[in-house]
DNA sequence: CTACGTGCAAATGGTTTGCACATAC
DNA sequence: GTATGTGCAAACCATTTGCACGTAG
């Protein structure tokens, strides 16, 4: 199922209508690699010269992660981030402290931890988030 | 050597003043337990009768954060949150999604991750922030 | 038709800043 | 004495909200 399909799903299961804002945003966010804000996503539709308020975008971010297409991400900015999910496997952020560059990894072993800790305090997993930084190779030869 | 001496070293090093003010935010912090925000120590001093401002107690979280005394912790709200380092061994999170409560823990295997995905990447590590999110014993049972 | 959505502008709320006065060193 | 610090109020800035108008279903 596309992700039109999806979103369109989601909202009529909320009663809710596709209008082209929704749309727009959607098309706009799925074509994004990487992290985004509300202000990109804004400033990108009205480079498009797409009729679209912020209010909008940030109502829109916030359908989208309750139908779970997208979701916030936490690089340690002072705003908030997300990144869209569609056929995009789970993965951790490994942040340059220098020069911010955001790498995404993917390890096994958070599973593992994940699941002895919520074993261990009786808690049941639903997501975590780790972020790890550094210096990256570039950085650290200067 | 004790988290007064730290600081006023931390203070001194930088041509920096030990103040009433810096003196009583670094107490309250260091008898707080789990984490805190700079309301709750605006509150908490102005509660003692002391005279201060929210100005003066962002500030001074500023330099407690630089001089390595407290640490900024993400638990997923909208606004900052802090927890003090003294003395305590380094830790991660784990948050109820319900409820809202946080545990503290510490698993070994998060290093040997570290270390790993450093290594694949040839980042050199400096620190990480992991936060699983779950439902709690007690909500699991509602 | 009518409930839901939109843009706009104003409100919010945590955080930061400019400035005149106060004070640690 | 003088550089630094403080309180206050205003400024900031991302995000949220109220409202009159627009529109998808």
């Amino acid at each position: 199922m596309g992700y039109r399909e999806t979103f369109q799903k989601y909202l009529a299961s909320e009663q809710l209508k596709l209008t082209p804002q929704r749309e727009a945003i959607l098309e706009n966010i799925v074509a994004t690699h990487g992290h985004f804000d509300a202000d990109d996503v804004f400033f990108a539709l009205r480079k498009q010269g797409k009729r679209i308020s912020k209010a909008t975008v940030y109502r829109t971010l916030e359908l989208l992660t309750a139908a779970g297409m997208i979701r916030e991400v936490d690089i340690g900015k002072g705003h908030r981030a997300f990144e869209h999910i569609f056929g995009r496997s789970h993965h951790d952020h490994l942040v340059c402290t220098m020069c911010g560059k955001v790498v995404e990894f993917d390890d096994p072993l958070i599973n593992e931890l994940q699941d002895r800790v919520c074993r261990r305090f009786s808690f049941r997993p639903e997501s975590h988030s780790l972020r790890i930084r550094g210096r990256c190779a570039s950085c650290l030869k200067q």
